[in-house]
DNA sequence: CTTGCATATGTTACCGATAACACACAATAT
DNA sequence: ATATTGTGTGTTATCGGTAACATATGCAAG
């Protein structure tokens, strides 16, 4: 691996003309340039991006913590964050916290030793405690897809209120009346404000949310198929599975599979969350859509303009609409 | 942002003495080391990974190219790599090349400059044109899912020919004869192994494969819709389509569908790579499984094993068995 | 003929850390 | 009493770049 110096040495030039021709800064003479540019491909040299960093205390590269790449949604988001970082010559880091909180803390810990320039995160708890170190650090930062209740800091997000409302609507235009929401952990923002949603259209509705009817549960398939196989146990047993996520969504299928229970003739099971058209063959579940790859898109876009504007601005918050999509497993009460 | 000789100067010590605190090394007096983690704390100082790497020539960073995170095989192969690398103080920089050579070599170029200690990377095309620079700068890679036909490297892929063996197997026991084969592009040499392992459970079974019935394509639902819509509207029709991933055999079953094709009553479709549970509330495609968690977590244990292991050893070929599930998406023959 | 500016290149210091070496002092060995 | 060893700390140089400043030459303007 040759060195700036090394390739000054062969051109017979100091290193800082070498830098020069390399950034294309300052005068150079056409003939010193040619040498140099000689020199750098007979030695096949690249350029050390780690001192460039040191110097200008930037590293074109930043962060994305998320809970699980493994979850489409985050998948089709994360991809929206590589496509327009690496469009502004960005690269990003990527780690898997599975709502952990330590192992948020020390992804931030290594993430800020290693200079990232921006992070974009999905946080596992809804306290301050994971960014505090940023803002101490003074790092700039962009919440995704959760939030941090009673902070004003810049956040990308779904329309989850609306979202929550626009489903449970459909499910009460259908006549359900005893719906089985499966919520994701009580701590976290989605799940907060999707049973705010909830709460609202059965109020509007002139009903009162059942919470009893309310179930909390880490948002995943085991965490889906104990909340599902307690709701279906219930009696009466409810005609509709409201589930607050996508594999919440699909353990629910699961267990009603397993009981016999035919959806949507015998149950009705909506939930948020889309899966991609290339993992369905013949899409069944009716959804709350959410923009999973424009969120992705947009967080990184602002993320990536906070770095480049210097003055303080207000903490933005850009929430997407969701898209309400009917499909076959939503169906009236059963008779 | 602290530097050490912010913590030193506040200690009243030298930049040194508080490296050998940070670092454990050496000798500190108790009351030394207690004024300095008191300003360590009181500064909320934290050590720049970029100069200390710029030192040691590490950084404790690799990377993962791929062609799409979004794909199901993918996302769950990079899952499997940020495991094995985080938990042994790695991080990882993913990169989406979309089969774009120029992608894959401007990614490569900066992860080049940015000095990632080591590299995954799927190839894009099977010359050595993407992995020169690699050889040249001396920088550890595994290659993944594909390798480079007539180069001895380490790599790591699923056992394609005996994968592609025992699904046409399995379709020439239910009795099929005419079988559209639809194969992602003919450079890559997972298809070119596919298609091979096609060939010889063919030639087994006392058939010849018939190369006209063999589709080329991009690995893409675009690419399977192309193929599939040519292949069923050949005369006399394929009584069986294998698709040589997920997104042509999603493609296949749309188009089946569109034209009113039943499966497997009229048609039967098998396919290369699983669906994770979590997508499939019923699962129905006949597939050979890749073991696609443990692809990315060996090819990250090699490459790390690489990287701390100075000597050169010999390169090493991994290659994981594949598994035959058989569902409901093949059957016999139409009569 | 001197000043001033454009052109071309080199020198020094620095980004933030640490290895290697130097030095000072105490305790122990001879 | 002196040499040796262990302990504790500081100084210098370095990793690979670049900003800021310094130097040198040629040519046009006053």
């Amino acid at each position: 691996m040759s060195t700036i110096a090394d390739v000054a040495r062969r051109a017979g030039v100091s290193k800082m003309t070498v830098s020069r021709v390399i950034n294309d800064s300052g005068y150079i003479s056409q003939e010193t340039r040619e040498r140099v540019e000689q020199a750098i491909s007979e030695l096949g040299y690249i350029p050390n991006a780690l001192a460039r960093s040191l110097r200008f205390k930037q590293t074109r590269t930043i962060a994305l913590i998320l809970t699980d790449i493994t979850n489409p949604f985050f998948t089709t988001l994360a991809r929206g964050v590589e496509d327009v970082a690496s469009e502004q010559g960005f690269s990003v880091i990527f780690c898997n916290t599975d709502e952990s909180e330590k192992e948020e803390a020390e992804y931030i810990n290594v993430l800020l030793q290693k200079q990232v320039d921006g992070l974009l995160l999905v946080p596992t708890s809804s306290t301050e405690d994971a960014i505090a170190p940023l803002r101490e650090q003074g790092l700039p930062f962009v919440l995704l897809d959760r939030y941090v209740p009673g902070t004003r800091l810049d956040s990308v997000r779904g329309d989850s209120i609306h979202g929550a409302y626009a489903l449970m609507q459909h499910l009460l235009d259908l006549g359900h009346r005893r719906i089985a929401v499966l919520s994701g952990p009580a701590e976290v923002t989605t799940s907060v404000d999707r049973v705010e949603g909830v709460r609202r259209a059965a109020h509007d509705a002139g009903l009162e949310l059942d919470l009893s009817q309310v179930y909390y549960g880490p948002f995943s398939l085991e965490g889906g198929y104990a909340m599902a196989t307690q709701a279906l146990a219930a009696e009466p047993r409810p005609t509709a599975i409201y589930a607050m996520n996508n594999f919440i969504a699909m353990s629910a299928l699961r267990v009603a599979r397993e009981i016999g229970l035919r959806v949507p003739e015998d149950l009705s099971v909506v939930t948020f969350d889309d899966l991609p058209a290339a993992f369905v063959a013949e899409p069944f579940l009716t959804v709350a859509e959410q923009p999973a790859y424009e969120m992705g898109q947009q967080a990184t876009a602002l993320l990536l303009d906070r770095l480049s504007s210097k003055g303080p601005t207000e903490p933005m918050e850009i929430i997407l609409p969701t898209r309400l999509i009917v499909r076959k497993s939503s169906g009236p009460v059963p008779a």
